[in-house]
DNA sequence: TAGATTGTTAATCGATTAACAATC
DNA sequence: TAGATTGTTAATCGATTAACAATC
């Protein structure tokens, strides 16, 4: 049986926080233009969800609103950034600097969204040294030195499966706590670290799967 | 009152055809390594998940096994694959042949994952009429006939934001179905039209909420 | 046969949705 | 005041997990 433990709060619903960014982008739209309250049903006819399931979300940002008045948008806006940890980015360091990686390494707006990626790590000789997107790229050997050194605490992996383990575990070696995971495969990693899996088959599997289905079910239309 | 319809067939659950991919991926190595039968209990052994689960999930695909022997290797993947149409790859466009739109051009193996891009689409008249990782690159406005001409069903999103609601809705003109969206927008189309959002900021929030919670919560350690 | 695993039904759990009092 | 919206509690819904009979 376990315990009931303070220190071991409660944690936020996935799909809570998956919809935390879609109220902000919305609500920053609204903050440029002009707009300085929202209510939830507001919020819900423009992004057609439902009012009371927007208002349990707000809640777990500890945001308060006025009855009848709503949100300060300003206020709201804050709440959920503070929340997500995006008024607080934290430094990343990416391995793995193909396509993807490079793609990631142009993204713009990370910053605004809790992540700043500092450098990137390639094991290929050509790539080390040069500057991609306006961001260095160094050898892989250097990452646990350089992550402790400089208190990177996030990781993304951007190599193929058969390097991404090997990776994962060197970042673990670096400090980083949390890792953001392209590579199509399951890290086996210490509980503490943090692994957030971005596996393009798994994801595409399910659209494949409706498309399959809807083009089998017609007959006729 | 919703009447029940024979034709509406219940939707297979997210969480089921997200995980499918990971038995299938999993299935494929043990077939490689000679293996002709599997049970429940030893993929969940494998992979760290529940054997109830993987039952359940496997029997949405229809196969059958046998009670103490499990399921026959080939027959199972088989049924993963054909449940979500990767045995029959759907043909897809690709619009926005960006750094992003150009990883995924690269990337191989698509095709056995149920899509196969056969081209890409935009607007820089600099990239139409270019190879880009061996695929061509047409102008946008040609995507329409093209799509019904070709039946094409499925579609990529690769362009920012600000243009995606238009790249979604000539699709839709050309007859596309299933729109797999990297814009971070959410596109405002039919109802018959399937979406699914590939939005990294989105995702993102998890992974920064939670890096951003562990650090605070630690005082000692 | 004994034991393990499937197939299936029941119980639990958590998230979504509904209801409603408090309040501005 | 009347009406709309928040904050919060209860009901519903669906997915996960547990239980167990069937079966190889």
């Amino acid at each position: 049986m376990v315990l009931p433990n303070q220190r071991h709060e409660r944690g936020v619903a996935e799909a809570t926080l998956r919809r935390l960014p879609l109220y902000h982008r919305h609500l920053k739209t609204l903050l440029e233009s002009g707009v300085t309250s929202v209510s939830c049903p507001q919020i819900a006819g423009e992004l057609a969800l439902d009012p009371t399931q927007i208002r349990k979300d707000l809640e777990t940002t500890g945001v308060t609103g006025r009855p009848k008045v709503g949100y300060v948008l300003a206020d709201l806006i804050a709440h959920i950034e503070h929340f997500l940890g995006w008024d607080n980015a934290k430094e990343a360091f990416l391995v793995g600097a193909g396509s993807l990686g490079a793609a990631l390494l142009g993204y713009m707006r990370f910053e605004e969204h809790g992540m700043s990626i500092v450098a990137a790590f390639d094991h290929d000789d050509a790539k080390v040294g040069t500057l991609i997107r306006g961001k260095h790229v160094l050898a892989i050997d250097k990452l646990p030195d350089l992550a402790r050194r400089m208190h990177v605490y996030m990781g993304i992996i951007t190599v193929p499966a058969s390097g991404a383990q090997d990776v994962a575990e060197l970042m673990v070696k670096g400090g980083i706590r949390a890792i953001w995971n392209f590579a199509p495969i399951r890290l086996r990693l210490p509980n503490h670290t943090i692994v957030h899996n971005e596996d393009l088959y798994c994801s595409l599997a399910s659209l494949s799967q409706k498309l399959a289905a809807s083009m089998s079910t017609e007959t006729g239309v």
